[in-house]
RNA sequence: GACCUGGUAGCUCAGUUGGUAGAGCACCUCCCUUUUAAGGAGGUGGUCCUGGGUUCGAGCCCCAGCCAGGUCACCA
């Protein structure tokens, strides 16, 4: 690989560094006893402290140096005296060691003492200082100026979501989000576990993706020559464990979809899935607002969140609109009763677009998504489904068209999605009969698989249970105003990047004809080498970049030469 | 999948009908003992995303492709 001049010199540092019999790399542990954090909260004049992190600046004057040391908690000012550093005659360790070989980026320890600047920055005074990890490359140096404007910020989506770990390291903002991702986490698993609620995990290879309508992840398992799934959901495996004897249990459940990716969808993503036995869909719409404003406090410090224009709020409770009324609200029409024909006709007459193979289910679907998903901005329970588009939902106790099923809507998007569970086995069954006949008639979205083994673990019977899924990238792109999920993602999915070539085909040719024959007249060379213009100058300049020829002027003409 | 925008130094970005590739920061050399984005002086650094084409000459124009972001479609 081509290094580039910055990259050549620290290599040089590093050989310098092990000719001065220090390891850029040492085994032993490194003492510290303290963090930026605690300096800055439990300050103490004089008080002696062992510290390490990354030198993230530097301000060199003379004998003296200012500079930064980044640890998890933030950054601490360190100050560098060469007499301090060197007290005696040998002022190597400031002089080359710190001045010339340390870099932005490396790895530091520090014993040291505090102190205050005579402008006041709280700094450590290094006594002593080792190299912990020696940085080959450099870092994108992000600053920010008196005014708090950021200068030469790291912004780039491409190289930041490809380089995360750089992103990480400069950019303060980016790394507060995955703190509060995993504060996220730790409340919603507190708020169950205090609930007595069982974590638990199950299959991600799956022999039937079920529990959602989505396209699944092939993949193969050699020993037992089957095709396994990667799984769309845990639903199936988590009621399982309900007919088992739990009376709650959750799991955070990495889910795959083989299907589109945009700013809201990534290839892998997260799903929380809790059933609770003995409870409905009621009950859980209560749970939810409780859980979401316990969240929000936990990670935000508030049940406030701003999201682009919007500011939203978590406070419990939250409004709740039934689909039919929905409808009406934003379209005037009453979908209760009406036939296949009359919903499709509806749904045209909106200016949506429908074709045959959307059952009524599917219309009512289109008509809510297009004409009402997108004005719910603060925190809305849609309820009660059509049944057509719930296979794993109970009927709806005063209406068999419907179902016991509620989405949470925030800002037009659905972050949970809850029902009654269906834990009718005959019912069960005939659903997902229904669902693959739509599959037959070509929606794409309808299971295609019926899942025995689930069936039968139904006809063993299963408490009434109400069941929850939420999106959990989706929530904390809300709980840190990130429109993109991949600002939420550590690693969002990326294409592959493409490996570069060391010499082209055409240059390795040239350089042929250079080695049997060199120096040789620059146009002899270009006759032999059968290119045309531009081809040919792309490649002797590939080669003069290269040091492996060398074009030379004399009185007597173009020359090349072999180096 | 369609369309729009972008890809130039380690980072952020300029780059005039098409005429020797630039700036700031970083880096290197030298001077400087408590500084606050930026002390002074000098210097190094480039696959202008890739491949074709047009042209005497392409970072720039044309064609194809790659990657990314956005909008829409699809999808929850």
């Amino acid at each position: 690989m081509q290094l580039s001049e910055l990259e050549l010199v620290r290599r040089e540092k590093l050989t310098q560094l092990l000719n001065l019999g220090i390891n850029p790399y040492p085994a032993e542990l490194f003492p510290l006893d303290t963090t930026s954090k605690d300096i800055k909260q439990d300050y103490k004049e004089g008080k002696k402290v062992i510290i390490a992190g990354r030198l993230m600046s530097r301000r060199i004057q003379g004998s003296a140096s200012f500079a930064e040391l980044q640890d998890a908690d933030g950054r601490i000012q360190v100050y560098f005296n060469r007499d301090e550093i060197c007290p005696g005659e040998d002022k190597t360790h400031y002089n080359d060691v710190y001045k010339k070989l340390l870099d932005i980026g490396d790895f530091i320890g520090i014993k040291g003492e505090l102190f205050t600047t005579k402008v006041g920055e709280k700094t450590v005074m290094v006594k002593e200082f080792k190299l912990l990890s020696k940085a080959l490359k450099p870092l994108p140096q992000p600053r920010v100026d008196a005014d708090g404007k950021v200068h030469d910020a790291f912004t780039d989506p491409e190289q930041r979501y490809r380089q995360r770990y750089a992103d990480l390291v400069v950019n303060a903002h980016v790394k507060e989000v995955f703190v509060k991702r995993s504060k996220m986490f730790t409340a919603m698993r507190h708020f169950f576990n205090e609930r007595g609620w069982f974590e638990v995990e199950t299959p991600i290879l799956q022999p039937i993706p079920g529990g959602a309508a989505a396209r699944p992840f092939i993949t193969h398992h050699n020993a037992m020559n089957v095709e396994l799934y990667m799984r769309i959901a845990c639903e199936l495996y988590l009621k399982r464990l309900i007919v088992g004897g739990f009376e709650g249990v959750y799991e955070f459940a990495k889910t795959f979809r083989n299907e589109g990716m945009d700013r809201t969808h990534n290839p892998e993503f997260t799903m929380m899935e809790i059933y609770v036995a003995y409870k409905d869909y009621q009950w859980m719409m209560e749970m939810v607002e409780q859980l979401l404003e316990y969240i929000a406090l936990q990670v935000n410090g508030s049940t406030l969140a701003t999201f682009g224009e919007h500011e939203i709020d978590f406070k419990a409770p939250y409004k709740r609109v039934t689909m039919t009324q929905a409808i009406i609200d934003y379209t005037g029409f009453d979908i209760t009763g009406k036939t296949e024909e009359e919903l499709r006709e509806a749904a045209k007459d909106m200016g949506i677009t429908v074709d045959n193979t959307m059952g009524k289910g599917k219309l009512i679907d289109e008509i809510f998504g297009e004409k009402c998903e997108p004005n719910y901005v603060q925190p809305t329970y849609i309820t009660d489904y059509p049944k057509e588009m719930s296979p794993l939902t109970k009927k709806h106790r005063d209406n068999p068209e419907l179902t016991e099923r509620f989405e949470l809507m925030v800002c037009g998007k659905e972050i949970a999605n809850a029902y009654s569970e269906l834990n009718d086995p005959i019912d069960q069954r005939e659903r997902f009969e229904a669902q693959l006949e739509l599959a037959k008639k070509g929606d794409d979205e309808a299971g295609e698989f019926i899942d025995e083994d689930f069936l039968r673990a139904l006809e063993y019977g299963m408490p009434p249970t109400s069941g929850l899924g939420i999106g959990m990238d989706r929530l904390i792109m809300f709980l840190t105003n990130n429109p993109s999920i991949q600002e939420v993602l550590f690693f969002p999915q990326m294409k592959p990047e493409q490996k570069q070539i060391a010499m082209t085909d055409e240059e390795k040719a040239v350089f042929a004809i250079l080695k049997s024959n060199s120096p040789i007249e620059l146009n002899s060379l270009k006759e032999q080498s059968g290119l045309s213009n531009k081809k040919w100058d792309k490649t002797i300049k590939g080669l003069t970049k290269n040091k492996l020829a060398k074009v030379e002027k004399t009185d007597d003409g173009l020359f090349v030469e072999e180096v």
